[in-house]
RNA sequence: GCGAGAGUGGCGGAACUGGCAGACGCACUGGCCUUAGGAGCCAGCGGCCGCAAGGCCUUAGGGGUUCGAGCCCCCUCUCUCGCACCA
């Protein structure tokens, strides 16, 4: 804050009244005169009466002109300056819009307010994420119909809540995600990327729950756990749909580098691409099949002592010696009912069983022992590994516990304890590596080893991903049907494009029943069709696709609402995305992010887009907590944005909810700022408006005002830019108590600060603004431009310090050079007293700022 | 366990590149106004000492770098959020 001056210190005098002028005086040497103040009127202690306003009186009036006049409406086709001002679109709860929600939207809406100010054609739309199994599950605790309760879920989250909170929201292009227009696009899209080889339909191990009964992504399971439901995930063996994210892992992660993200996202979304740079090395087992392990660290292969399959792995059954089998099949079972988390629990004492079969080592033709232990997943890589117990921590764990060789061939340094009791895992030379010893094991070994094995058909360089292909099927009701049709005789089939959208028929009876099928396959008319190539009977694809299909392509569907015979305009798409600035949770940071990414670049490589990544900037707000305590029902601290808005009207409760905190960390509610902040608002309205008495049309003169005012300009654009929405509502507030405390009332002035503080509260800035006479709305009246000189001052406050400490301020001419400072400074008693009798050792000058003498 | 972030008055939070710590607001205290005030206005408000001027201390704790550290470095503690056997 070391540019800001206030006439704080210093003055006006403290027995007001009785001057008609005051002066604004600084203590020091060059004691001057910086601003004069000429009160109309005589007297501070003079009642200075607050104008009030009543937000009922006039927030809804704007609203609706807003929508008569069509202010928040662009013509999209038309724009000069698109600005895409994306927002997360919400799920339509029951409970209605939750203060977080409104607290998300108010933050980006600010962000296009201002942009429209600064002249661009802002498009900020808002949609509805009404499928899904949240809806689905709502509707059944409820027992209500999903198709029933969902459309007045809308209804109410747009009229009772969203367009009451000042959003400057185009309600001409809003997206429902479960009505058929929408949905049939849905549809296309997975049509599209089945035609384009994105999508294959594979039996494997998914992720079951049982709460829900349905099959779950990878990303949808925490903790083991259903992220919808909490239930406990289950293992089971099924066929589903997937799509094929792993075809873009390489290219989602590199692209990242650009992005203008934050790195907290960014790093998220590495992390769960999870890259890892190794080889794929061939073992055979002896007088037994060739198999492949994959190693991150293929310079330790000299120390490879043991082998371990998953429990899984299919290859077992044919490897595992007969006299072990028994031993093995229990091990399996025991396995098979662990949770994923019991098995990925690093902590937990590491379990398995010898097969009795061993595999040669190919660069030593060493004989080691073949294991099976869940420490392996068959998920990653090959679900084989070799272990290099003297150089990996779980490895050495395992060879620990049932004995196992431990061969080091990375030397580790000097006193480093021996891998006998400790794994060492970094740098060094190999050793008890062959021809390989004295080779920096990272560096060199990696690459001269894999080379090595590569020319004898044994190894291959590898990068591996932990991302997996996205599983989209879902047995449930509440989503749109995949538009697939399984023909005896042609296989899987898609409905052809003009048959779309396959309808998700109303059904009363949607409970999910477990069986594995959705319950749309107990309904034979929908079950029952015919191919579409062959005319035979067939029947439907009965899982609906997953939620998060709906929302990875919402926001290329905006701007395109008018159109019915494309998903989205070549021409409009064109111009309007990517998305120049998304504002959302960073629980999606992983989800809704790397899908839509994924979808956005497959997309682009079908050719129907030109551009790679969707979004231009991401913007994770932050959390608000109630009381320092997270929301939750059973805590009863959930705040009802409703009643705020009711009682203080909705701009007090925006300016609130980016007052209380930082906009990207999140803030904490209090029940008693959304009143202060109306008071606020009743403070400026009482400084600025003409309604409240006579406003002078002379423009500012008094330069201190005119400093406030030009440096309030400034920060608060700066501000909002970087999203530090509570400095710059800090900023407006002292430029209102400086307007009330020197009764400035200047008409010049009240449009600034109408403008300035519209991004906030848009009703009371529009009210103001026709008050002040200004035409049209005040949000294209663009932005006040500060004048840079009108903050610069001839003189500077200097911070004089004695060894580092505060001693004195002096208001000196800017520019002076350090001879001519050193008078000044050097006769200011206050420095006196400090340096008297001592020797000066170093004088510190800090232009325009600073002097720091240190003496002994 | 690993990774990231954070720890500042009674409270929410400011402090942009190392340069006046505590902006702005809440709460609180005193005063004004008032029949009244859960309204409004004025003033005070980190701690200790002091009538005051002023001084000393203070950004979780300890150490370091620097003329100067809330900010940079090292150690410790606490909290939050991610990820958690990915070979």
């Amino acid at each position: 804050m070391g540019r800001r001056r206030t006439p704080r210190e210093g003055g006006p005098p403290s027995v007001p009244g009785s001057q008609g002028a005051r002066f604004f005086l600084t203590r020091g040497p060059a004691r001057l005169k910086i601003g004069a103040f000429r009160a109309d009127r005589p007297g501070f202690s003079e009642r200075w009466t607050v104008g009030k306003y009543d937000p009922r009186a006039f927030e809804a009036k704007w609203r609706e002109r807003w929508e008569k006049e069509r202010t928040n409406v662009r013509d999209l086709s038309g724009a000069a300056r698109p600005f895409y001002n994306l927002m997360m679109f919400p799920y339509p709860s029951a409970e209605g819009l939750h203060v977080g929600n409104v607290f998300a939207f108010v933050g980006s809406d600010i962000q296009g307010r201002y942009r429209r100010l600064l002249g661009y054609d802002v498009f900020e739309p808002m949609g509805f994420d009404a499928f899904g199994i949240h809806s689905e599950n709502f509707a059944l605790k409820s027992n209500r119909h999903p198709a029933e309760m969902i459309p007045k879920n809308i209804e109410r989250f747009r009229e009772d809540q969203l367009k009451k909170m000042g959003l400057m929201l185009d309600w001409t292009h809003q997206v429902d995600t479960t009505s058929p227009e929408y949905y049939r696009w849905t549809q296309w899209l997975f049509v599209t990327l089945y035609k384009n080889g994105f999508v294959h339909r594979s039996k494997g191990q998914v992720n079951w729950c049982p709460g829900c009964r349905t099959v779950l992504a990878k990303e949808q399971v925490v903790d083991d756990k259903c992220e919808r439901c909490s239930s406990l995930v289950e293992k089971r063996d099924m066929e589903q749909w997937y799509f094929k994210t792993t075809a873009f892992a390489s290219e989602l992660l590199e692209a990242l580098d650009d992005l203008d993200w934050s790195e907290r996202t960014k790093a998220a979304q590495r992390r769960w691409i999870g890259q890892s740079v190794g080889a794929d090395v061939v073992f055979r087992a002896e007088g037994g099949p060739e198999f492949t392990i994959f190693t991150t660290r293929p310079d330790t292969l000299f120390g490879a002592t043991y082998m371990v399959f998953s429990p899984e792995h299919p290859l077992l059954d044919e490897i595992c010696l007969p006299e072990y089998r028994r031993g093995l099949d229990a091990y399996r079972r025991q396995a098979a009912q662990a949770t994923e988390s019991e098995r990925q629990d690093e902590l937990r004492e590491k379990t398995g069983v010898f097969t009795g079969a061993y595999a040669l080592n190919p660069v030593n033709g060493a004989r080691v022992p073949i294991w099976a232990a869940d420490y392996v997943l068959m998920g990653y890589g090959t679900g084989v590994i070799m272990a290099v117990p003297a150089h990996d921590l779980r490895d050495h764990a395992f060879a620990r516990k049932y004995d196992l060789p431990i061969i080091q061939v990375v030397e580790a340094p000097e006193g480093a304890p021996s891998v006998q009791s400790e794994a060492y895992t970094g740098e060094g030379r190999l050793v008890n590596s062959g021809g390989f010893d004295g080779l920096d094991a990272k560096s060199e070994g990696i690459l001269k080893i894999t080379e090595w094995l590569a020319q004898k058909g044994l190894a291959e360089k590898k990068t591996r991903y932990r991302l997996r292909d996205w599983c989209v099927s879902r047995q449930r009701y509440w989503g749109p049907p995949i538009p697939i049709i399984h023909c005896p005789r042609c296989g899987t089939v898609p409905v052809p494009e003009e048959d779309l959208p396959v309808l998700l028929p109303y059904i009363e009876d949607f409970k999910p029943d477990g069986s594995g099928y959705s319950p749309l396959h107990r309904h034979r008319e929908f079950y029952e069709t015919r191919c579409p190539v062959c005319g035979g009977e067939a029947h439907r694809e009965t899982d609906v696709s997953d939620n998060f299909l709906c929302s990875a392509w919402y926001f290329y569907r905006y701007p395109s609402t008018g159109f019915s015979d494309r998903p989205f305009d070549r021409e409009l798409t064109k111009k309007w995305l990517p998305v120049d600035l998304y504002v959302g949770g960073n629980e999606h940071a992983v989800l809704h992010l790397l899908y839509s990414r994924w979808l956005c670049r497959a997309l682009h490589q079908a050719g129907y887009l030109d551009f790679a990544e969707p979004y231009k900037k991401f913007v994770a707000h932050g959390i608000i907590v109630k009381d320092g305590a997270k929301m939750s029902k059973s805590r009863g601290n959930i705040v009802n944005p409703d009643e705020f808005v009711r009682e203080y009207g909705a701009d007090a409760f925006r300016v609130y909810l980016m007052f209380m905190g930082s906009y990207l960390d999140g803030g904490d509610f209090r029940d008693g700022g959304v009143k202060a902040m109306k008071s606020f608002l009743d403070r400026l309205y009482a400084a600025v408006s003409p309604g409240n008495g006579p406003l002078s049309d002379s423009p500012p003169e008094d330069p201190e005002t005119l400093y406030q005012l030009h440096w309030t300009i400034k920060s608060v654009s700066a501000d909002i830019l970087r999203f530090s929405y509570n400095t710059a509502i800090a900023r407006i507030m002292e430029l209102v108590n400086h307007l009330t405390k020197f009764k400035i009332r200047l008409k010049e002035i009240s449009a600034v600060v109408t403008r300035l503080v519209s991004p906030f509260a848009p009703h009371l800035a529009e009210e103001l603004w026709e008050e002040l006479g200004g035409k049209g709305s005040v949000f294209d009246s663009g932005w006040p431009e500060h004048d840079e000189t009108k903050i610069f001052r001839p003189e500077v406050e200097y911070v004089v310090q004695v060894n580092g400490k505060l001693r004195d301020k002096l208001k000196l001419a800017k520019g002076l050079t350090p001879d001519e400072i050193d008078p000044l400074v050097l006769n200011s008693p206050a420095v006196m007293k400090w340096i008297e009798g001592k020797e000066l050792v170093k004088k510190i000058y800090v232009p325009d700022k600073l002097i720091n003498l240190v003496v002994k």
